[in-house]
RNA sequence: GCGGGCAUGGCGGAAUCGGUAGACGCAAGGGACUUAAAAUCCCUCGGCCUUAGUGCUGUCCGGGUUCAAGUCCCGGUGCCCGCACCA
């Protein structure tokens, strides 16, 4: 028999036509739809411009989800759209001399037909951008559904200002303290902006992690720590040497108040108020305040920061001790953002009080004792001691061990009423005003008369101009004369509009809940939202384990307040996917060269990488997240001309589990595409054969075969449902080599039985994660329906089961021999078939076992 | 700096709740078929050994708990992700 080989480029398309001809995967949201639903998302891709190996992964798993949910009998649905706002169609813009919304819409066409060459379940009539006006309307308008709630409001806050570019730079754009652009020394200004009040909600979004039973553990609690509660106490430290300070006493926020005793000074940060207010009348204070400044907005650039302070000159009096003076300091460490700006520094039990204490040679005391060694303070060097101890030398709270010691610290210090008791929560409010053109305008208007005025509902939505340059930095909207300059809504006098658009972490905090009823005159149905939300399985990278995810959660929460629905959490499940990465060559003096353009020759073990262009050698590196700057990337596209898109699928869920890092490899994809031919040579070799066989009957055939195709089909399903889907593709191996044992030959009736149905059910078992193949073999087979809209086959409990069991029996924990027994076995009749075995006997040599451990279905172990 | 994660053969990984470590795949070596190549099929494949044995050893390193540890606990090392204006 002769087999041709499986062309990919010829039937996928193919295929493809067949379902979107038929509106296969078009997802009924009606209200009369009876069929159980399930919603399985994505995250959506930014339209960079082409779609990555990344985005391969990814979608491919939902897409597994999607199929296996579908021939599940849900009503499925699993929409795409583009996360299309966003700082590099503006950078694309001032680089090429396009437009944003051309090189946006452009890019999303290019991306959809790659996504589509790939065959997903995906119901494109749902299909959006948040760049459309349809959908950045509905956002202005849940943003002044937000503000009628009082959950929007506006505050100063910093940003980094780029002074020769003029313009404000996100933290990516700040490179060792410069901007990209310009080189200069970035500084923070401050600006007024918009506020989403998320803070309103840290105690609910922090106890609702509880309810998220199929979210990653490491995820929930990185957003736990995200939200940070704490416990502590305001305690008030009256000045003792103020000059010109105003205020009595100076406030601060800790939760360590046991460790009070062993305070040697107070710290408070640069753009604390006293701060500020000193400096006016002193340079140097006013030179340092300038130093902090230019210190850049991120988090991690502050804790990085050596610790830097400035005696203020002011001293504060102690709670406890009497006649005890401690000296105040502005400090670069300490965040004005949270609890009150200010901190008392305990250098023995804080590390970074103790680095600070170092370097200005202030006192440390030492006021726990470790609980190994109760009697005397911890002995501080360099490090600080911040484990649970017993306090020492602290007056009321001496002998008590810390938790009960805070407990005791806050009390005292509330009676004498120097202190209150307070909760706080390292989350801040959501600032999302940015500077910039490509987002969704903030629909308000600031008038000199009426202040800031909302617009009027009816007068959304507020679209983008359209006739704007990008030859100058900044945001363009400010400077575009008719769209600025408006009426006011609320007096109709001379106004000008808000020229900050929202941070596009608000674009994808809803876009979930608008696929439902993508075309909806409001931002959702409710009725139909309430049915379909929260998305049953939300997919995507570990990245968005905090902000996206969190936003949503906020999010969901705000848009019931406003009365648009009744969800709190908007993702049941999550799933965290790994990355793609890739070997890279080159370095950073040579540059970088892609896979593409390079050959790997093997020589004895030795690798070497050679240039096409001229046969120069080229270093491989470390093996690093695919990206740009690396250039170690793999075109999806030149795959799927090689090699189909079935064959990228099926190697994206192979080898490696979903949640870790995948490494893309020429051998890897060959292997995979060895596969799919051998899938196809299988079906063509047995196809006629088994096309005027009946399929098994029931009784009593319990052939091998048989119990295979069993096993497989029940273990498959169990996998897909963990979102295993490594391991269920090590089963369907197994199960292809078990299938390639039968010889053709052998043409016995129950064989050939057997065999059709162990390759229905292949095929139907393979068509989530490879269905043009799947399709095809399933026509090969004499199947005039397609396969992608079959139910899933049912197993015969009976034949996944195993008639026996081999135990291993170990003495004292090391294998020494096997036993087979019946599932229904019971301890004792395990314990004694396994003691009269001879080898058993041997190293007993007459004595009696000490211990004799039976575990049912698992091991024996007999302890001499 | 802070928060979170990961570490198993030459490589990716499997091992359900603490119960046979290395399933399955890739690579490699040997063989069959072929004029030859590709494709395909078969075999071997963690390390060690004067004893080739249901032998010893082995899951990043050092301790511990247990009849039993890749898995749990304590202490290290290395790598990765996030840190609020990248998406």
């Amino acid at each position: 028999m002769t087999t041709e080989r499986y062309n990919p480029r010829e039937t996928e398309p193919r295929w493809q036509k067949v379902w979107d001809d038929t509106n296969l995967f078009e997802c009924d949201t009606s209200a009369d739809n009876e069929k159980p639903n399930y919603y399985v998302l994505e995250m959506f891709p930014y339209p960079s411009g082409r779609i990555h190996m990344g985005h391969v992964r990814n979608y491919t798993m939902g897409d597994v989800v999607a199929r296996y949910k579908k021939a599940k009998g849900y009503e499925v649905l699993h929409p795409m759209g583009w996360d299309a706002f966003g700082m590099p169609a503006e950078n694309a813009a001032m680089q090429n001399k396009t437009h944003p919304k051309g090189w946006t819409y452009d890019n999303i066409a290019a991306m959809r037909k790659q996504l589509k060459s790939m065959g997903l379940a995906i119901d494109w009539s749902r299909e959006f951008a948040t760049c459309d006006v349809d959908y950045y309307a509905q956002q202005q308008r849940l943003f002044l559904d937000f503000l009628k709630h009082d959950l929007v409001y506006r505050k100063n806050a910093k940003v980094n200002w780029d002074p020769v570019d003029m313009t404000v730079l996100a933290n990516e754009q700040v490179i060792d303290g410069k901007g990209w652009r310009s080189g200069a020394d970035v500084e923070q200004r401050e600006l007024t902006q918009w506020f989403f009040k998320i803070s309103d909600y840290s105690e609910e979004l922090l106890g609702a992690i509880d309810t998220l039973n199929d979210w990653p553990a490491k995820v929930k609690l990185m957003q736990s720590n995200w939200i940070g509660r704490s416990r502590g106490a305001r305690i008030k430290f009256p000045f003792v040497k103020s000059e010109s300070v105003v205020e009595k006493e100076l406030i601060c926020f800790s939760t360590r108040p046991d460790t009070l005793y062993g305070a040697s000074f107070m710290a408070i940060a640069a753009e604390h108020p006293i701060t500020l207010e000193l400096a006016k009348t002193n340079a140097k204070l006013q030179d340092f305040v300038q130093q902090c400044r230019k210190m850049g907005t991120s988090a991690a650039d502050v804790e990085k920061a050596e610790k830097r302070g400035f005696d203020l000159g002011l001293t504060v009096a102690h709670p406890f001790i009497e006649g005890k003076e401690l000296p105040v300091y502005a400090a670069n460490f300490v965040l004005m953002d949270y609890g009150t700006g200010a901190i008392f520094g305990c250098p023995a039990h804080d590390q970074r009080d103790l680095d600070f204490a170092r370097k200005y040679d202030l006192e440390v005391t030492s006021v726990v004792a470790s609980l190994d060694e109760p009697d005397q303070p911890y002995s501080v060097e360099n490090t600080a001691f911040i484990d649970d101890g017993i306090l020492i030398n602290s007056g009321p709270m001496s002998g008590l061990r810390k938790a009960e010691a805070i407990d005791k610290a806050i009390d005292v210090l509330a009676e004498n009423n120097q202190a209150e008791e307070e909760i706080n929560f390292r989350l801040r409010d959501w600032g999302i005003s940015r500077q910039r053109y490509w987002g969704c305008p903030i629909p308000v208007v600031h008038c000199d008369t009426c202040g800031v005025v909302p617009e009027k509902y009816e007068n959304l939505p507020i679209e983008l101009p359209e006739d704007v340059t990008f030859d100058i930095p900044g945001n363009p909207l400010d400077r575009h004369p008719t769209w600025r300059n408006v009426a006011c809504p609320s007096c109709g006098r001379p106004a000008k509009r808000e020229t900050d658009t929202m941070d596009t972490f608000v674009d994808s905090s809803w876009y979930f809940a608008r696929f439902v009823t993508p075309q909806n005159e409001n931002p959702v149905d409710p009725k139909a939202a309430n049915k379909w939300l929260p998305v049953d399985q939300y997919i995507g990278g570990i990245e968005h384990a905090i902000l996206h995810l969190l936003y949503s959660r906020f999010f969901s929460r705000a848009m019931s307040v406003a009365g648009h629905m009744d969800i709190s959490e908007p993702f049941k499940g999550l799933f965290t996917q790994g990355m793609v990465v890739h070997e890279t060559y080159g370095n950073k003096d040579i540059g970088w060269f892609q896979p593409a353009e390079l050959e790997i020759r093997e020589d004895e073990g030795k690798r070497t990488a050679v240039r096409l262009d001229n046969g120069q050698e080229v270093p491989i590196g470390g093996i690093e997240k695919m990206s740009k700057s690396k250039r170690n990337t793999v075109d999806p596209d030149d795959i799927m001309q090689t090699y189909g898109a079935d064959t990228a699928r099926w190697f994206m869920l192979s080898d490696s589990p979903p949640e870790r890092d995948v490494e893309w490899t020429d051998a890897g994809a060959e292997g995979a595409h060895r596969f799919v031919q051998r899938i196809w040579r299988l079906v063509q070799i047995w196809a006629d054969t088994v096309a005027s066989a009946d399929l098994p009957s029931s009784d009593a055939d319990i052939s091998t075969l048989r119990k295979a195709t069993h096993k497989t089909l029940k273990a498959i399903g169990e996998d897909i449902e963990k979102l295993s889907f490594n391991r269920a593709i090590a089963r369907i191996y197994e199960f292809v080599n078990v299938l390639s044992g039968v010889k053709l030959e052998t043409q016995d009736a129950p064989t050939v039985s057997a065999m059709r149905e162990g390759l229905f059910v292949l095929i139907q078992v393979i068509a989530p994660m490879m269905p043009h193949l799947a399709e095809e073999c399933w026509k090969a087979l004499g199947n005039k329906t397609v396969v992608s809209a079959e139910g899933w086959p049912q197993f015969e409990n009976s034949l996944a089961q195993d008639d026996l069991l081999v135990l291993p029996i170990q003495i004292n924990g090391k294998k020494r021999a096997e036993i087979e027994v019946s599932p229904e076995a019971t301890p004792s009749e395990i314990e004694d078939a396994s003691l009269a075995l001879d080898v058993v006997q041997k190293f007993l040599d007459g004595k009696s076992p000490k211990k004799v451990i039976v575990v049912p279905k698992r091991i024996v172990n007999v302890v001499i």
